[in-house]
DNA sequence: GTCAGTGTTTAACG
DNA sequence: GCGTTAAACACTGA
């Protein structure tokens, strides 16, 4: 479900419709869904309030009363929702977080691949590797252009699994890689060290206009994203490239093509985007 | 029945 | 150490 746009959709709904409220139980219907020990999660989340929802590149860090933090990281399609106290769990229900309020926040994943654990507030960025290794915001303030150019120069690999690795910048995924790239024209194979300092430029304008853009519309929804009131995002509708395939390119009118890149579908348009 | 899939990690190999 | 590729995770839907 989630790249940065739509993850951060999550944690508006979440802070809208849970921030402040105290947990008082956790029923775990799917252990491997936790990553720390389970008893240790159950435990030291009872009693605690929910005081605030950060977002750093795709993981959400739900801030404690009780210096503990609650790392979630949704993968491909985990969900979050919320219902009258004792609602029906669904068939993929992992995690139910029973609120004070006569509430219960669910967790949801149907393709199980989403984990969550139990920190203490500050040393989630040495106790979880993502974090740890997590390359800056695609922002104006955090991306900056002399870093891009430095790391893109001395890596040696193609440019979308290089933007992939949440290590170089935090948020991006197969559907914003391909959008940018495409904004960009530079073909998903190009070598990173190729890149004109103009390309690097536009490179880095395009990722964070298109997050940005994203986020403003509430993110994609092209398999089952849905924010925490069960809304679809809106964005799908302003895609240039990814699930396009086969159709004309928006700027030349050339078919758009699919190949595999680094193990993902990638679409791209072989007029535009030209490899060098 | 087969395959692809909004993500990440790990192993094997050059 | 760097980079690539394949596989794994688990499940749904085309």
């Amino acid at each position: 479900m989630p790249e940065l746009p739509e993850v951060e959709t999550v944690r508006r709904g979440l802070t809208a419709l849970v921030q402040g409220a105290k947990i008082n139980s956790v029923a775990v219907p799917y252990p491997k869904a936790i990553v720390s020990d389970l008893t240790d999660f159950q435990t030291n989340l009872a009693g605690a309030t929910i005081d605030k929802i950060d977002r750093r590149g795709k993981f959400l860090l739900f801030r404690l009363s009780n210096q503990k933090t609650l790392v979630s990281h949704l993968r491909m399609e985990g969900q979050y929702s919320v219902e009258p106290v004792g609602a029906t769990p669904h068939k993929h229900t992992e995690v139910i977080f029973t609120l004070d309020d006569d509430r219960d926040l669910m967790y949801n994943d149907t393709r199980r691949f989403g984990r969550m654990q139990l920190v203490p507030t500050g040393k989630e960025y040495q106790e979880v590797s993502g974090l740890a290794k997590m390359g800056p915001e695609p922002t104006e303030a955090d991306l900056d252009i002399t870093y891009l150019t430095s790391i893109l120069a001395k890596s040696h690999r193609k440019i979308k699994p290089f933007l992939l690795d949440q290590s170089n910048v935090a948020g991006l995924g197969n559907i914003y890689t391909d959008e940018v790239l495409w904004q960009t024209k530079v073909h998903p194979e190009t070598l990173t060290d190729h890149l004109s300092a103009e390309e690097v430029a536009n490179l880095r304008q395009n990722i964070i206009q298109e997050i940005n853009r994203a986020t403003v519309h509430h993110g994609t929804t092209v398999h089952s994203f849905s924010n925490v009131f069960g809304e679809v995002g809106q964005f799908q509708n302003e895609l240039d490239v990814y699930g396009r395939a086969g159709e004309p390119c928006r700027r030349c009118g050339t078919t758009l093509v699919k190949i595999k890149v680094a193990q993902r579908g990638t679409t791209y348009c072989p007029k535009c985007q030209v490899q060098k």
